[in-house]
This record gives structure tokens, C-alpha cells and sequence, in this order.
DNA sequence: CTGAAAGCGCTTACAG
DNA sequence: CTGAAAGCGCTTACAG
């Protein structure tokens, strides 16, 4: 901070006003008359007056900023493609409603909590976004706890009727690729994703199993693979797939970076996509169009979620709403990874 | 904030001391005895005690964070993967200082003054950094007026004795990429690149024109092209390129993302890559491995860059280092775009 | 090694 | 509509 910067004092007495006038003017008080509120606006622009955000926050125990948790940024998962698209939407949410945005800095794993429970002791934020939601989350646990304002990208496991939330309807898209895969024909689907531990995984399985049901296919449980959002686990389960002996007709595939790498995979041992396996993949990334052959994805606008969860801290903060939740469409990009 | 939360107050009653001593036991003040420093950590262990961040920063004019400057949201550099690896970077090294990170939200264009004032005129930061470097930037202009700490990824074109920056050799870069051409026998080199005011365009023009003064190369206007960091800027000029009379044999470009969408845009015109037209990229995403051919791009560290740039925040808040320049080492990656 | 006091720059009942 | 006063929860010379 500058030395000797102007305060409020200095325009005050330039106004001939008291401190408390001009602390009226600037918190837009109406009860502050037009003439005074002008002469105040005249002397604080004279001065080059800024109000002092911190002394603001102390005096008025608000902060005015929302702290953002990001995926540990040594992980994979943070350079995936949908963390930029949430942070952009989350951006636009904060510039049109004033708020400043407090970013994680998780660089090791499972530090979330200390993140978190750092920001709200030492009143750094006046609300929390949570930008992916996994099982049983001491993150929610403890926000819920303290009642203090969140929104989650994502569906929660616990405490569903209190916390804020946006999503897709994971369970309903995961359910509609199967159903596309089944319509082609495909008999025996297998379930790949990147993380066991998030919701999200949890929805869309949950939606797999369903469309299997319903169809009377069997479900198998050797038929689940998990793994990382990464190259890696593509090539792993490429691998793997192509030296079962009872392969898979059909694959969904949680996110496109995963089914990328998967589908270059099973190209070398010879596995043709679509026609020995047909794939449905999600988040239709740039790798999805570019996949041979493109593969089927399901866009599931990650900007809009992020936009979302900003809108849901800001009514949980200013308005005390809890467990409100949004659902943004999801849409299936049909190409060429299915069949036919 | 939650109210009736236990100050340090509450912590000097407990411990029979004043709330000076509590406060330089927080701040490990080593003129405090080791007995009534465990007294007082006892203490405020048993009442969950917590410092209050703001009225530190209120009474220590220190707020204990950076303030990060990303590009304008709205725009498609945004999610140029270059970012948020320029994010992870910076995201380890506030992990390691211990500095807090205020994201810019500046989503409508042309914002990053007005944010960077208001951060600092607000008192909101002890320092900022800026993520990319415009020509003739208002930004910098204001930072160095102020003298306030701030770090720059880039390199300014003013003040430039002034600003802590890191950068990558971006001139030797094109340099040696155009070299590489020429040594395939290219002639004709044209440069592409996602945007003229960025002072790293700037740079690597230069390279790119040393380069083929060295080698008795005409230099033509005619062949320079600016655009955005996106696919429409490389379709475009893929087509206006095919449609000369006179093709260059070889194009240096300044990101993947155009140098993709312009190899598959000249493709479909037939023209073959390399064997009609070589061609170097940079940053060396995934992109320029899935390009078909593959693409030679260098590779320019983003996450360094990031973890440097943090550090040299740190240096201009807590040492008052000016003007420092730190050079990340780029490497180009070789792959099949350029020839032989 | 420790304490009393002033102060950081605001906000906000309370009173008029 | 406006002011005086107390207070937000810390830090930091100053003094001992």
C-alpha cells in the first residue's frame, strides 16, 4: 500500500463534511442529500480518492470476494480443457457482479480442506466455489458445517438439501449414449473414466447401468475402468481392452482427452473404431473433432457451469439460498465414433 | 465473516498476557521467550483461534497477495492451453512463497488497466503479475509511474530497465526455426502470427527478419500476416495463401492452434506439407503432435515461464528488485513439418 | 522480553 | 439529512 495515499478523512474535510458523510456517499446511501453527495463526489475525484478495500472488509466484515477451488494444480485434470472454459464463466459471473476472485493455490494433493478452511478462518472470502465435486467431500462437509456460502459444480453425494449446485444431468446423458450405442447394435459396453471418486463419475455410472437394464444386457463389473484424466489411461485401457478375450462392442468414455488416447490405442492392436467398438466420449473437446475417426461427445458447457456456480455464490451470500439446484443442458455431437 | 470468532484478544485474556505478545508470537517474533510463546500457541490452539487476514493487512499495509493479470476472458487467447500452464506455474510458485492470488476479471476487452488500478489504488495487492505483454502497454506504464512491484511474462518494449520480466529467447527462436527452413532449402518464408501487439510477436519478427538477412533472403511485406490465437485466423489465411501467385515454400507460425487449422485449410487446397511448403510452430501443445504431419513447434515452458514470473514478484515486493530479466530456455521439438 | 497506546481507514448504530 | 463516537482485529514504535 502507498504511503499517505488519501483517505477519507482528507475528502471529508476538503467537503466540509464529516468521515461518516462521505462513507454514505460511497456506499451510495440515499439518505445522503444530492447536494452534499455531489460536493463529496467533486472533492473525493479532486483528491484522487480510492476507498481502501481492506479497511472497508475489517469495518463492514465483507471481503467483496469469492475464493475459487481449483483441481490440484500438479495433477492432469487441471490442464484438462474444462477447467479454463468454468474459470472464463466464472470470470464473466464475477466482472458482472462486482465480485474479486481468490484462487486456490493447492499445488499438492488433498490440501483442498486446509485451502478452504484457510480462507474462511482467516475471513479471506465472503463465499466459496467449488469447481468439481467428489465423493464424500470434506470440503462440503465442512462449508455445510459452518453454513457458510458455496455453490459446487457438480452433484453433491451429502447434505444435497443445503448446498448450492449446477450440473448437467449426468445420469440422463451418460443413459442416451448408451442408448445410441445400443441402437447400433452394441451388446457388450464397457465404462471408462477418470476419476472413481468424483460425482460425476458416480452420475453417469449410475446412467450406464440404467440404459443396460433396461435393455436386459447383463451388467459386468469387469467391464469398469478408471483411471486419470490422461493420455496414460487411454493408452492403458487400450492395451487392456485389445488383450481381453471377450472384447467390448461398445465404450463410453467420460472425457475426450481419455478417448483420444483410447482410440489410437486400440488402432495399433488392430480394433477398428466403430466398427469392432463403438465409442461415445464427453466434454467434446477439440480432441474430439479431431479424433479418427471424430468421436461422439457430449458438450456439456463448461462455461455456463462456471457462469452458474458464480450466480448460486452470489444468491447464497446475498440472499441466504441454499440447496439450489441448476441443470444445464447437455448436448450429444453426433460424429462419426458410434457406428453406421 | 463469522461473527463472535475469537481474536486475539480472547487469546491474551487465556494466556495472562497483552495482545502484543500474542501478536509477535503470530509474526514469530524472536525477541519473545520460548515459555510464554508455547503458553500462548496453547492457547490459541484451545480456542481455535485464527489471525484475521484483513486486519493484519489493515494495520501492516501488507495484503499478503498477488494480483494475477490473464487475458481479457472474453477473447479466444484465453484458452489457449499456453494459459493455464502459465497459471499452474504461477499457482506453484504463490503455493511455495505463501502469497495469496486475486484473479483478474476483466472479461470484456480492454479492461486490464482499470483492473490493475483498481487493485492497486484499492490496496487489494502487494503485487502483480502481468501474464502477456502488449506493445507500448498502459499497464506497465502505470505499474512503473507507481513504482509498485509487479512481474511481467515477456519482454516490455519501454521501461524496460524497470520491469522484472521473464521471457524466452523468442528472437533467437524464430531465428534458429527460420534457419531451420533455410536449410532445407526454403526461400520464400512468410511469418504468421496470432497478434501484431504483442511485444512477443514483435521479437520473433525480428529473428525471422535477421535470419533471412544473414542468408541474402529478400524480406517481403507481403508475406507477414497477423490474426488471432485461433483456427479461423489459420482457415483464412490457409486459403488466402493458396490463392497467391506466388506461395512461399516455407512459414514460420507463432502458436499451434493457427498453425493446425492452417495446414489442414492449405491441405484442402493441395498443397502438401512439407514437400510444397515447411513450416515451424510454437508452444509445442498437443496439437502440433496430432497436426498432420506432425509439427516441429517450440516448446517455450509455460509452467516455467509462470513459476518464474511469480518469483520475480516476490523479489520486487520483498527486496525491491527492479528491472531483473530471466530467460526460460526454449527448445524446439522436431517432428515432420519442416522437410527431409 | 513484554505492555500500553496509538493507529491502520473504514462502517454503523445512535442521536439529533 | 448529518455528525460524534465506538469499533472492526490486528501491528508496531516507544518505553521499560
Amino acid at each position: 500500500m502507498k504511503k499517505g495515499s488519501v483517505t477519507i478523512k482528507d475528502v471529508a474535510k476538503k467537503a466540509g463534511v464529516s468521515p461518516s458523510t462521505v462513507s454514505r456517499v460511497i456506499s451510495q446511501n440515499p439518505r445522503i442529500s444530492k447536494g452534499t453527495a455531489d460536493k463529496v463526489l467533486q472533492c473525493m475525484k479532486e483528491l484522487g480518492y480510492y476507498p481502501n478495500a481492506v479497511a472497508r472488509s475489517l469495518a463492514s466484515k465483507k471481503t467483496g470476494t469469492v475464493g475459487v477451488i481449483m483441481p490440484t494444480s500438479s495433477e492432469d485434470i487441471f490442464l484438462n480443457p474444462f477447467f479454463p472454459e468454468v474459470l472464463r464463466g466464472i470470470v464473466k459471473g464475477a466482472s458482472q457482479s462486482g465480485y474479486d476472485l481468490l484462487l486456490s493455490t493447492n499445488f499438492e494433493k488433498d490440501e483442498e480442506l486446509k485451502v478452504v478452511e484457510n480462507f474462511i478462518r482467516s475471513s479471506k472470502v465472503d463465499g466459496i466455489i467449488l469447481t468439481y465435486s467428489k465423493v464424500n467431500d470434506q470440503c462440503i462437509e465442512f462449508l455445510c458445517s459452518e453454513d457458510f456460502p458455496f455453490s459446487l459444480i457438480g452433484t453433491p453425494d451429502i447434505h444435497k438439501e443445503k448446498v448450492n449446485h449446477v450440473d448437467n444431468d449426468n445420469f440422463q446423458a451418460a443413459y442416451q449414449g448408451i442408448m445410441d450405442l445400443i441402437a447400433e447394435g452394441r451388446k457388450r459396453i464397457a465404462f471408462l473414466a477418470g476419476d472413481k471418486n468424483l460425482t460425476v463419475t458416480q452420475m453417469r455410472l449410475a446412467g450406464y447401468k440404467e440404459a443396460l437394464r433396461e435393455n436386459g444386457l447383463s451388467f459386468d463389473e469387469n467391464l469398469l475402468y478408471f483411471g486419470n484424466f490422461d493420455e496414460a489411461t487411454g493408452n492403458l485401457y487400450g492395451k487392456v481392452i485389445a488383450e481381453l478375450e471377450e472384447r467390448p462392442d461398445g465404450i463410453i468414455v467420460t472425457d475426450d482427452v481419455i478417448a483420444f488416447a483410447l482410440v489410437k490405442s486400440l488402432q495399433e492392436f488392430g480394433i477398428k473404431i466403430p466398427e469392432d467398438i463403438g465409442l461415445v466420449s464427453f466434454n467434446n473437446s477439440i480432441l474430439a473433432a479431431l479424433a479418427n475417426p471424430p468421436l461422439n461427445s457430449v458438450e456439456v458447457n463448461p462455461f455456463k457451469l462456471g457462469e452458474e456456480a458464480m450466480n448460486l455464490v452470489v444468491q447464497a451470500m446475498t440472499k441466504g439460498v441454499r440447496g439450489k439446484r441448476t441443470v444445464i443442458p447437455y448436448e450429444i455431437i453426433y460424429r462419426n465414433s458410434t457406428g453406421t
